[in-house]
DNA sequence: TTACTTTTGTGACGATCGTCAAATGACAAC
DNA sequence: GTTGTCATTTGACGATCGTCACAAAAGTAA
């Protein structure tokens, strides 16, 4: 049970067969169909997402339309971190942009294991750490690259963004305006 | 000695005499003048900055353009967190804004330290959640606002930013050019 | 003070992007 | 198959921003 998400973590930390079995304890397993809500803007986030099979994306709303500004993939986790950390109302929704099989993982049992066994406060720090440098790269995106470079940029870095996201929701992502982004593939294709 | 420091640590997590008699050993007091440089590109971050006083900014280069990508003041941390958890060569330079006043806290002598000291891989862990918030709500800024509504968002909650920051340096952090941040500025105070 | 350097502000103009509208394409339900 | 819905593309046009050039202001050193 929860073999890849096992795998994830050991291979962060080494991970004894008696703090795993304590750690399956704060986990669940949920399904979510395509277009269905993981977590709706307004509510609290109470746990982590881990992604065994699907895609997840994050938007906010701005003037009535959805803004992404993350996508989560099999083997990632998937949050509102902001929410999460704090515990404060989400200002994103997330939502299966696929058929999406989630392990969930309860961060009030998670708080309560680290004290028994840190080792999963080590993994916690790391994931946190992976987050925080995609942010940054995210945030770059925009200061040092004008849209075509953006676009060029996921294509070369994260090409599973470009074969599995609408382009509506990528145009979002990358600040344009949907008819921006179809004319920037338009003028690199052909 | 390190007197704010441990204030702020011990605010996130009570610290014990003893454990943080130990984390001294970590810690080095250390001073810039204005314009000169904390971590260069290029160089692989080895520690923690803690800002006792003066401001730091830190940016990269494009296209022989400093661009910046985060400003830092008293009582906050300051690094290129991803040359930091990576070990990789940093893709941004540190520079003190005015003389500033740090404390460097050596990375391996804490990784060392959180066998002996969890509560220190407990204190590492929210430090890096909240620069991911952090991160995040500035990659937000561009996908949401506008370049004036990006500028009256930091004059809102970040007034520091304007009043210490000079307008060529908070330009290409809000990813705008100079003379463009120079005229939103004339258009909202009339 | 003057002279020099750096920073910020202004004007003109071209390039890029957003918006609106319509056409085309893709896809699911029947 | 047909229909209806949604996504993407294309065109036209106006608004915004970047760039260049230069002026004004502010800061620095002698």
């Amino acid at each position: 049970m929860f073999h890849t998400l096992h795998k994830m973590l050991s291979a962060i930390r080494p991970i004894t067969p008696d703090e795993w079995l304590t750690f399956t304890s704060c986990l669940a397993e949920k399904n979510f169909p395509a277009k269905t809500v993981c977590l709706s803007a307004g509510q609290i986030c109470r746990g982590l997402y881990f992604i065994e099979q699907g895609a997840v994306r994050s938007y906010a709303l701005k003037d009535g339309q959805e803004i992404c500004n993350h996508f989560y993939f099999e083997n990632e986790f998937a949050s509102d971190f902001e929410s999460l950390t704090l515990q404060q109302p989400s200002k994103h929704t997330l939502e299966a942009l696929e058929e999406t099989r989630i392990v969930y993982c309860d961060r009030e049992k998670m708080l309560a294991l680290y004290q028994h066994a840190p080792v999963f406060e080590s993994i916690g720090r790391a994931i946190v750490e992976q987050m925080m440098i995609r942010q940054n790269a995210y945030a770059v995106l925009f200061t040092l690259y004008s849209p075509t470079e953006r676009y060029q940029f996921v294509v070369e870095h994260h090409p599973e963004l470009v074969r599995r996201v609408p382009l509506q929701y990528l145009a979002t992502y990358l600040g344009v305006a949907r008819e921006t982004l179809s004319r920037i593939r338009g003028r690199i294709s052909g």
